[in-house]
This record gives structure tokens, C-alpha cells and sequence, in this order.
DNA sequence: ACCCCCCGAATTTTT
DNA sequence: TTCGGGGGGT
């Protein structure tokens, strides 16, 4: 979601009245080049509709055509209309393609994101869910961070429990619409020795910690829409009045809590239409449900389904092998892509030596086709796992092709991204502990670890927020010498720049910050090869906050939309995983790595078995799809991995293409190939019990005696609210907190 | 408080 | 092999 004005229903200024002739041309001209489903796909605008689109069959066109087609038609005005994407550039591209439909009201559309609309709709009722206006958005790596202090601090081995899995499981629960008071015990008995259990007792903390962080996870926002529908009737009613049409994208990545959403707000109307393909499902192991969409005529009574099977990317023999490939699978709907362009080239299958071989045979057929005048921008090299670019990158560094990878660490992921944004954080939401602890002591400023675990204990003996317990210890003698001068004057000057909110304009405001911190000068003074590159990242982030109303908008635009920083339009050969090639197509697709354990994936088959087959199939058959005019596959007789030889069988899935639409080259002898599955063997700890009395409500008088887990006993000279004045018998007199004493 | 070395783990990742 | 985290040494 940009920085957008939200508009309601009720304050939209009317639309102007005939809609000026070159748009209504220009829609005219597009609807008449579609075909007949694809027409009627776009005028069944009553009732729920299930357009099945396969690979390459004008789906976005469709699409655009049937949203401009209703607010052409004046069935509702766009602020009526929900449109929901998975991803923001689907989104992006979409608003684009609808406004050169019917102009600059396409502004008001809902669309967006899952995310992004519930934060949208989330900002409005923070209050009637328990949260504070302003939340925090946290993204996995604080998700993690956060995790991992619970673990620490509840005495959970986070070896065996990785925060990593931890939060993968409380993800998946999440995805599955179940809150902690909703997972039963038959969810903590499956699965494997006990993780459940352990991953149960640190959800229902991980929730009650988000709540004192006023922060909110990827899956709460779906999560706690859902809250606000159902404890807010009419809330769900003003909204489900105001969608008349309710349209979704790639509906086959749709998760449980996502399809209660969506049921949610259709039932007013039922005019829902969803596009996805089933055969191009490809995300079930981050909690999609294929379900979804072979369930749809269930789900919405009477539903339509129109399917879309005309191909317009591949030519004949591709498309044939794509679809016997997919044929195979048995959960699935069945369509019957057929194109009526040439049969064009067969799918080629090779066979090499090794990894290197094939980076090498890669590299020439690509210099062959730049020789031949076809660009490398429309070839790419698709991968079934990240460690694969690899070698592909040395050969193409050592032939000099121009390549990227694409899917790569992004923009707001990067350090110096993340720490500047963390400045930004804790200055517009002092309850952002994780943003406070990040910056603490970054740059250096001599607050160590040891300082930081006693903030941290403190924080959650009286569940108060990292900062304010910072600022609650700093004249107690808990915290001494450099690291109480330092924490005193970032806390003063966090302070200071949460005044000069009001004050000055917010861009100004963040080089401000970033300047006083010493964060800049601390890049400046790095005399690392990435620190330049690194400072122009800030740049540019500073940069990006001008366009913004406010920090806070700015803030929730890098934590849900941001996207890389721009892509050279530089003619380049792709390089990416299958998973991030969905959607995309190129004239030629190199399919590397098909063998059995690489491609399909032994841990996938040895965690989910045949759904995940289908799974890996079906990224066999996005990939092949990607291509236009020809798709190569290789595999390796012999692959190193973990720096260990194996030899390799070629992948089942080549066995599966049909002999006429492929010519296999070279040959060599495969050895036989055993793949032992790493087995996980262990037990889960004894887990310990949610936060006890708050050791601040215990009172205390003068001439008590007390023990101080670091100054010893003594007895109480003063007591001053929470802080108490002690005379210990080793270490004199001394300030400490009340929360750090025992009675002795 | 910081640095360095050793050990273990290593699919996929739209938000 | 490469990366990241934790522990131990300075």
C-alpha cells in the first residue's frame, strides 16, 4: 500500500459522467480481442465465479478487463470494489493496467495485498482489537529475534527447538486461522516428538509479548481482521455493504485464515470471483491450501467455473510436455491447455558430467543464442534450490555474461536498512523494544551485553518495554560507568527527537536522527569495500520518506510493500529459483538440476510424501511453462553437495515427458543413486511456566534486609517508590530496583 | 566489551 | 563449502 488517502464510500466524489471516449474505446478494443471464456469471464459479474487460468492464458488481461467492465458499466463505483493480490507488484501492475482502462478513478479501488487491506482496515479499529494506532509491523527477523528471547528467557533449549522452527510452526497455526486458544490437543499430539508442545507454550508468550510491543506478525494482520469481524458485527457489515465485487488473485496461494476472510466479506453479496490455477500451487509448505480452490463450488453454492485453456505463451511441443507432465497429478481439477501456435522446438534434455559441466554448457548455448541476436533478457536459468546459482555465476563471471540473480536479499533487508529503520522505530513507538535493543548499541557506544540482559530482565519481571525499563534503571547503580553515560544520552536524545516530531518535516527529521546517532559516521568511518554502497542505501531511504505524510506511513510502507531497489533495465540473463519464476516468462528456459533428491527434493518427499511429489511436480510444470520458444533441462550424473560427491539418478520427472515432445543429448553412465534421508532424533525439555508475581509488588521498609543477586545482602536505607536506597554489607550503599531484590 | 575460532547446519519464502 | 551463532580468550 502506497501513501494513499483512504476513501470511503461515503466521501467519494461521483464519477465523471461519460467516461471520456478514448478510455471506453480502448476497453471496447480490449474486450473484443478476447476469446470466448475469457469473455465470459469477464461479464458473469453475478454470483461467486471460479475462472481456472492456466499458465500463459491472458489472466491479468482478463482480469482488467472484467474490473474495468464493472465500473464501466456503473455496477459499483471503484471504492466498492475489493481486489486482493498476493503480491504488491501483482497489485502494482494491476492498478496500472486498470487505470489506462478508466482512468485516474481506478485510484479508489480497494487494491491491494491481504496484508495491505487488512492494515488498512486494522488502522481504523486498532482500538476495538486491543491494539494502539501506530502498531508495529514486525517481519521475520524480529518475528525470530523475539522468539528466541522468549526461548532464552522460559529456559527452552533453542538448539533442539530452533527459534527458526519455533516460528514456523506458530506461523503455520497462524496461517490456519488458529489462535492459541484454539489449538487443541490433537494439533500438539502430530507431528514430530514434541516440537508442537514446546512451540505451543511459546506461542500463547510470543502473543502476550506482542501485545506489550503493540506489534502485530504477518499472520496477525489476517488473524486479527478476523477477531475484529467476528467480535464487531457491524464492523464486518459496513465493509461487506461496501464490497459489491469482491475479485482475487492466485487464489491457489490462499491460506486458511485468508479464506475465512474472504467468505467473511462475500457472504453479503456472494459476487466473488476467484482466478488461480490449481496445477500452479506451489507454496503449500508456507501454509497454502490447494483445498481452497479444488473446494470452490463447495464453498460458494451455485458458483460458476469458467476455464481458461487457450495458451498464448509456448509453443506445441513445451505445452505438451508441460501437460502430460501435469496429468500425472492426482489432486487436481484438469484442464486441457492447447495453443494454435507451431509445434516449435522439441524439449531438449541433457545429460552432463557434473554442476560444472552444466554451468559450462549453459554458458555456451547462451553466448550460441547472443551470437544468433536474441537478447539475454529473455533467457533464464531456473533453479531448484539457492546453492545452485552458484557455479552458474562463476562460469558467467568467467564468460563475462551479464547476469543477475533474481530474489536475492531485498532493499529492506539489508543492515544498514533495517538499523536505520530501527532508529525510526523506536522514536515513533517507544513500546518497539526489538527496534531499541537493535540500535542500543549500534553504533558502538560501549552498552554491552551484560547491560542489555539486565534491561531485559527487568522488562520482564514488570513487563514494561525495553526503553522504559532503560530509563527506570539509568539512577540505580544496576547500571554503572560508560554504559549508564551512553544509555543516558541516547534516551535523552530519543526523547528530544520524538519532540521534534511535531517540528520538523519528517525527512529531514530521519537524517537528523541518523546524523546525532553517530549512524552515519559510523559507515562513514568503515573502511569495508561495502560501506559507500551501504551509505547510498541510506540515501535512498531518506530519500523515499519525503513522498510520505508521516514516518509512520513510511514505516508500514517499507515493512509491507518495499520492493528492491531498481532493477537495471540492463540486458541481462535471469538467474532464479522455480519458486520466483512464477509468472514470468522468457523466449528460452534453462531447467538446471533435475535429478532425483535435488529436483523433486528429498526433504520435501521425506516431510509431506506424495502431496509434496504433486507439489514438486507442479513446479516442474510452472517451470517448463515459463518458456516461450525453448526449454532446456540438464541433469547432472554427479553433484557435490555439502562439499560431498554424489552420484545422481535423473529426475523421475524427465521420465514422465513424453518421448514426442523432447530429444534428449549426450548420454552417460548413471550410477545408482541411495539418498539417506537425515533422520531427527530427539526429545523435546520439560518446559517451564508462564511469568509469575511481579517482584515489584512486594513491599518493602527501611531496615529490611534484602539479597541483591550482584551486590549480596544488606539491609534497605531509604525507600524511594521503586527504587530502594540499600547499605550492603560488602559493596556500601548503593540505588538499585526494587524488582532486582529478594527478602532475605 | 570485543574478537576470533570452532562447531553444526545447509529447500522453496509473494507478506 | 560457506554461513552464522555461541563460547572462550584477551
Amino acid at each position: 500500500m502506497t501513501a494513499e488517502k483512504m476513501t470511503d464510500s461515503d466521501e467519494l466524489t461521483p464519477m465523471r459522467q461519460p467516461a471520456p471516449p478514448s478510455l471506453s474505446q480502448l476497453f471496447e478494443e480490449q474486450f473484443k480481442a478476447l476469446n470466448p471464456p475469457q469473455k465470459e469471464a469477464v461479464e458473469h459479474t453475478e454470483g461467486p465465479l471460479l475462472v481456472l487460468a492456466g499458465a500463459g492464458t491472458g489472466k491479468t488481461r482478463v482480469l482488467t478487463t472484467r474490473l474495468a467492465h464493472i465500473v464501466l458499466q456503473k455496477k459499483a463505483w471503484p471504492s466498492e470494489i475489493l481486489a486482493v493480490t498476493f503480491t504488491n507488484k501483482a497489485a502494482g501492475s494491476m492498478r496500472e493496467r486498470i487505470s489506462q482502462l478508466v482512468g485516474g478513478s481506478a485510484e479508489s479501488l480497494w487494491l491491494g495485498t491481504f496484508h495491505s487491506i487488512c492494515v488498512r482496515i486494522l488502522r481504523r479499529h486498532a482500538e476495538a482489537i486491543g491494539l494502539k494506532s501506530g502498531f508495529t509491523i514486525l517481519d521475520q527477523d524480529d518475528q525470530l529475534r523475539l522468539i528466541k528471547q522468549i526461548q532464552q528467557a522460559e529456559e527452552i533449549d533453542d538448539k533442539k527447538f530452533t527459534p527458526r522452527v519455533m516460528a514456523s510452526i506458530i506461523s503455520r497455526w497462524k496461517d490456519r486461522g488458529l489462535t492459541p486458544d484454539k489449538i487443541t490437543q490433537a494439533e500438539l499430539g502430530s507431528g514430530k516428538q514434541g516440537f508442537e508442545t514446546v512451540a505451543f507454550h511459546v506461542y500463547k508468550i510470543y502473543q502476550h509479548r506482542l501485545q506489550i510491543l503493540n506489534a502485530v506478525d504477518f499472520g496477525d494482520l489476517l488473524l486479527l481482521c478476523l477477531k475484529l469481524f467476528a467480535e464487531q458485527p457491524e464492523v464486518l457489515n459496513q465493509y461487506r455493504e461496501q464490497f459489491k465485487y469482491i475479485l482475487v488473485d492466485e487464489y491457489q496461494d490462499t491460506n486458511v485464515a485468508q479464506y475465512l476472510w474472504l467468505r467473511l466479506l462475500a457472504q453479503g453479496t456472494m459476487n466473488i470471483c476467484c482466478v488461480g490455477d490449481d496445477d500452479q500451487s506451489i507454496y503449500g509448505w508456507r501454509g497454502a491450501e490447494v483445498g481452497n480452490i479444488l473446494r470452490f463450488e463447495k464453498d460458494f453454492a451455485g458458483a460458476k467455473v469458467v476455464r481458461l485453456e487457450q495458451n498464448y505463451r509456448s509453443s506445441g511441443h513445451i505445452l505438451g510436455a508441460a501437460s502430460a507432465l501435469i496429468a500425472k497429478n492426482q489432486t487436481r481439477l484438469g484442464k486441457d491447455l492447447w495453443t494454435d501456435k507451431d509445434t516449435g522446438n522439441k524439449v531438449l534434455i541433457r545429460s552432463v558430467w557434473d554442476g560444472e559441466e552444466e554451468a559450462r554448457m549453459v554458458g555456451d548455448e547462451i553466448e550460441a543464442l547472443q551470437r544468433k541476436g536474441n537478447s539475454l533478457s529473455e533467457m533464464a536459468i531456473l533453479v531448484r534450490a539457492g546453492f545452485q546459482t552458484r557455479e552458474f555465476e562463476e562460469r558467467f563471471i568467467n564468460l563475462g555474461i551479464p547476469y543477475r540473480v533474481i530474489g536475492g536479499p531485498r532493499f529492506y533487508e539489508r543492515m544498514e536498512i533495517r538499523d536505520a529503520l530501527a532508529y525510526l522505530r523506536i522514536v515513533t513507538q517507544p513500546n518497539d523494544s526489538l527496534a531499541f535493543e537493535r540500535i542500543i548499541n549500534t553504533p558502538k557506544r560501549g552498552i554491552g551485553n551484560a547491560t542489555v540482559q539486565i534491561l531485559h530482565q527487568y522488562s520482564r519481571m514488570e513487563e514494561v518495554p525495553l526503553m522504559q525499563a532503560a530509563a527506570r534503571l539509568i539512577d540505580t547503580d544496576e547500571i554503572r560507568g560508560k554504559a549508564n553515560t551512553s544509555l543516558k544520552r541516547l534516551l535523552e536524545d530519543i526523547a528530544r527527537w520524538r519532540r521534534e516530531m511535531d517540528s520538523i518535516e519528517h525527512g529531514e527529521l530521519a537524517r537528523i536522527i541518523l546524523d546525532e546517532s553517530g549512524y552515519t559516521a559510523m559507515w562513514q568511518a568503515d573502511k569495508s569495500p561495502d560501506a559507500p554502497g551501504r551509505l547510498e542505501n541510506l540515501k535512498e531511504l531518506v530519500n523515499a520518506i519525503d513522498e510520505f505524510e508521516n514516518l509512520q506511513g513510511f514505516l508500514e510502507h517499507v515493512s509491507l510493500v518495499m520492493e528492491n531497489a531498481g532493477a537495471s533495465l540492463d540486458d541481462m540473463v535471469s538467474i532464479m529459483t522455480l519458486h520466483s519464476a512464477k509468472g514470468l516468462e522468457f523466449d528460452t528456459v534453462f531447467l538446471a538440476g533435475w535429478e532425483e533428491g535435488l529436483f523433486p527434493h528429498q526433504r520435501a518427499l521425506d516431510e509431506n510424501g506424495i502431496s509434496a511429489l504433486e507439489e514438486e511436480r507442479r513446479l516442474a510444470y510452472v517451470g517448463l511453462t515459463r518458456a516461450k520458444v525453448q526449454s532446456i533441462i540438464t541433469f547432472a550424473a554427479n553433484r557435490r553437495i555439502h562439499n560431498q560427491w554424489q552420484s545422481s539418478l535423473p529426475s523421475r520427472f524427465i521420465g514422465e515427458l513424453p518421448e514426442e515432445h523432447c530429444e534428449i543429448i549426450g548420454s552417460n553412465g548413471m550410477q545408482q543413486h541411495v539418498s539417506r534421508p537425515r533422520r531427527f532424533q530427539s526429545f523435546p525439555k520439560k518446559s517451564t511456566s508462564l511469568p509469575s508475581q511481579k517482584k515489584s509488588e512486594v513491599d518493602y521498609s527501611q531496615g529490611d534486609r534484602v539479597f541483591h543477586m550482584k551486590f549480596g545482602y544488606g539491609h534497605i536505607a531509604y525507600v524511594d517508590g521503586d527504587k530502594l536506597e540499600i547499605n550492603f554489607d560488602h559493596s556500601g550503599l548503593k540505588k538499585v530496583m526494587k524488582s532486582f531484590v529478594d527478602p532475605a
